[in-house]
DNA sequence: AACGCGGGGAT
DNA sequence: ATCCCAGCGTT
């Protein structure tokens, strides 16, 4: 074996703007002892750190699952709120399957990646007719359940039924990136330094560890209870690790918006594509491009009543594009030649439509008292 | 393997 | 301003 000294003796390693990578059999998680260390300091950390998260008590299956389809891509911090309304309303497998998508929608609007709340009313619907309204505790039919990956599988499997698997998140990537100094782990690695017995508390453990020490571009190696035993921080690149993908520009995008209400006071709302950027929500009549309003509305068969008075506009950054929003105050009907699929909603009811992010904004801006 | 998909908090 | 998050399904 290459004793860890010889590494020098290919310097050209890493010379091209890779980085050098230790052999497998030079990572620290090779060694029982070195698991067994880490282990040990990172579960008495936690004894002191473990976050009160709301999804964390009461734990049912159902809580569980509801819990890890909000967490996808989104803070722990985030979700709080969301869940627990989410678990309010829907309190079990049996009242999720039997809403309606929309309901299910009203209750995500502002979590964000909403195609997760038509998968999860998908996966109660399957759960109602396949396994007798709960959550199965068979992994196999746990992973075949809509929406629901090898992430959420295992932690579902280590945190509703208490078993020894890996929930190989963002947080635990990172923390045995740097940990074994390696560029980007997986599931296996994740799996090998699970200790026997502890999985739930171990997986808990890895996640509120990242969240508050091995956190992102700026680790807190000083106040790090592993900093000594740790080999991305021995080789110098705790930072660098795990190794990010390079990021794509973002496309900016103009989007003239009707706030269009008609002679009762109704906003005229129509509904995105169900596929897509938020796909299934209601939006405001809006058209792309920095469009006369006039056009907006023949684009959605309204009659304009009275001339559109133009708003403040304002950016939307979404993580994979831009909006520019352009938007116009109109009184509006749909009583032209052209059926118009444009649907009026009083203000009292709006809390059924889910709205998509900036017609959220205007709705409610329209609504604030003081109009400017 | 690459890509689309939200919103917000931290830096 | 950029980065990043208790990922997944599609192509």
């Amino acid at each position: 074996m290459a004793g860890r000294g010889e590494r020098s003796a290919t310097p050209e390693a890493g010379a091209a703007g890779g980085v050098a990578q230790p052999a497998a059999s030079d990572r620290p998680d090779a060694s029982a002892a070195w698991r067994a260390e880490v282990q040990r300091r990172l579960l008495g950390w936690f004894q002191q750190h473990r976050r009160p998260l709301p999804f964390r008590s009461g734990r049912t299956p159902y809580r569980v699952l509801v819990a890890e389809f909000m967490l996808q891509q989104t803070r722990a911090e985030a979700v709080g709120p969301f869940f627990e309304r989410f678990v309010r309303r829907f309190p079990d497998v049996p009242a999720l399957a039997a809403a309606a998508d929309d309901e299910v929608l009203a209750v995500w609007q502002g979590l964000g990646y909403y195609r997760r709340a038509r998968l999860l009313r998908a996966a109660a619907a399957e759960m109602q007719a396949r396994h007798g309204g709960a959550v199965p505790s068979d992994p196999a039919a746990l992973r075949a359940l809509p929406g629901v990956g090898p992430y959420i599988a295992a932690a579902v499997g280590a945190f509703a039924f208490g078993r020894d698997e890996a929930a190989c998140d963002a947080n635990v990537r990172r923390v045995l990136a740097r940990l074994c100094d390696a560029p980007r782990p997986d599931a296996a690695l994740a799996a090998r330094l699970l200790p026997v017995g502890r999985g739930p508390e171990w997986n808990e453990a890895l996640m509120d560890f990242g969240s508050a020490v091995c956190i992102p571009r700026t680790p807190r190696c000083a106040a790090c209870p592993l900093s000594d035993v740790c080999a991305g921080r021995r080789a110098g690149r705790a930072a660098l690790l795990p190794e990010r993908p390079p990021r794509r520009p973002r496309p900016e995008v103009v989007v003239t918006v009707l706030v269009a209400r008609d002679a009762q006071g109704r906003f005229g709302l129509v509904r995105r594509p169900a596929t897509g950027l938020l796909g299934g929500l209601w939006e405001l009549p809006a058209a792309e491009g920095a469009l006369d309003p006039g056009e907006v509305a023949r684009r959605h068969a309204l009659r304009l009543t009275a001339a559109a008075v133009p708003l403040a506009a304002f950016r939307h950054v979404f993580t994979h594009r831009a909006w520019t929003v352009r938007p116009f105050a109109a009184s509006a009907a749909a009583d032209g030649p052209e059926p118009s699929a444009v649907r009026w909603v009083a203000a009292e009811a709006l809390a059924g439509v889910p709205l998509g992010g900036p017609s959220a904004r205007l709705v409610a801006g329209a609504l604030r008292p003081s109009a400017k």
